[in-house]
DNA sequence: CTTGTTTTATGATTTAAGTCATAAAACGTA
DNA sequence: TACGTTTTATGACTTAAATCATAAAACAAG
């Protein structure tokens, strides 16, 4: 999103985080803005009974966790390192300094977060109809679009496992096992060797 | 949220729209920045078999619709007037040129995007958990900070019918009294001639 | 004041997704 | 290559919310 040598620039570090390793937790106020250089982050909450649900999935070049920097407010959820991961760490003021000396960098934010916000208009809406074909083909739709979903011959390989689909869904992992079944049924997507195309 | 001169200045022009007229509509592309002067809008949804989701309720001095006037894309809702309202309606250029010229705006439409993101975040992590209690009592204390509810005697009056609870949280109307009539036998809300109060 | 509409209310019934149990296939890694 | 973990898979059963029906209270409009 923001050039890697502006953010140098004004001091941010790389750091690396392990798989499942948390970089924030729910609840605390945020410190620094984070851009991914290389790996995977899922920002996630877990309900009383343990049950995750996942907010949105971040790659490389991607920003995550700023709404609360803007807000003064804490995180809403937790992010965590899907895989081994790389992340440019920026502190707050730093950054804060960065976008009043650069203008142009305030619009690429403002897009930004309206894409965000735009996704998730749509899933929810979506997950308020309740029907999970219609949920999972709407995340699996406007995905092709936000996520980096790759095409081959078979079309789009959805990297997502069963249960990512239901935490990104609120279904259960079975619910999801089923329906995508169901689709494949009326040829909607294709399984092949377990992995789901569009 | 940005000064009625200011809009004016860049050729900003009041509309009146009557109760349940439309200001926009899902699918269409955006040309205008819109900011309520009076009055109450909701954006909203209608799923195959007319359900209603609202994904939000916006007042006075509030803006809406900005999301997809940044990317280019189509409102992923309807925009309609809850009463009679007065909105003044800034054409796209007209807004970016503001926006251009006035930097200090942008960070005002960072934090209000940001302020909208996180309102979503909550209530998709809510929306998602499925038990009705929750979802009703994070509306309802979220939207104490969102939404104008107005303290008096007896608490925060929560000036929502049950229809419209239920179209914010995804639950149907039934469910919604019965829940509320719950809530309030534990004692955590009031109900006083119909009114609900935290 | 009357009438039509909206909102709140309640009981009976249905149903779709959740839950529980169990297992095979695939994957990772020691 | 063997072993533990994750992912996909399926069947049986449960349950909570949706649906359906019906009505009273409140409100709005003429």
């Amino acid at each position: 999103m923001i050039a890697i040598d502006l953010l140098e620039k004004y001091g941010a570090l790389k750091k690396s985080f392990d798989k499942n390793e948390i970089i924030f937790e729910e609840g605390n106020l945020p410190t620094h803005y984070y851009q991914i250089i290389s790996g995977e982050i899922k920002m996630s909450n877990y309900n009383d009974d343990g049950r995750e649900f996942i907010q949105g999935i971040f790659y490389k070049e991607q920003s995550f966790g700023e709404p609360p920097l803007f807000l003064n407010q804490t995180y809403p959820a937790n992010a965590i390192a899907v895989d081994d991961s790389e992340i440019l760490l920026l502190p707050k003021q730093n950054f804060m300094k960065l976008l009043e000396e650069n203008p142009a960098i305030s619009l690429k934010i403002i897009e930004n977060l309206a894409q965000r916000l735009y996704y998730k208009s749509i899933m929810a809406a979506e997950m308020s109809t309740q029907e999970p074909e219609h949920r999972i083909l709407k995340l699996i739709g406007t995905g092709i679009a936000y996520f980096n979903f790759k095409k081959d011959e078979n079309g789009y390989l959805i990297n997502f496992t069963r249960q990512q689909i239901g935490d990104l869904t609120g279904l259960r992992v079975e619910t999801v096992i089923r329906t995508i079944k169901m689709l494949e049924k009326k040829g909607v997507l294709k399984i092949i060797n377990r992995k789901v195309y569009r």
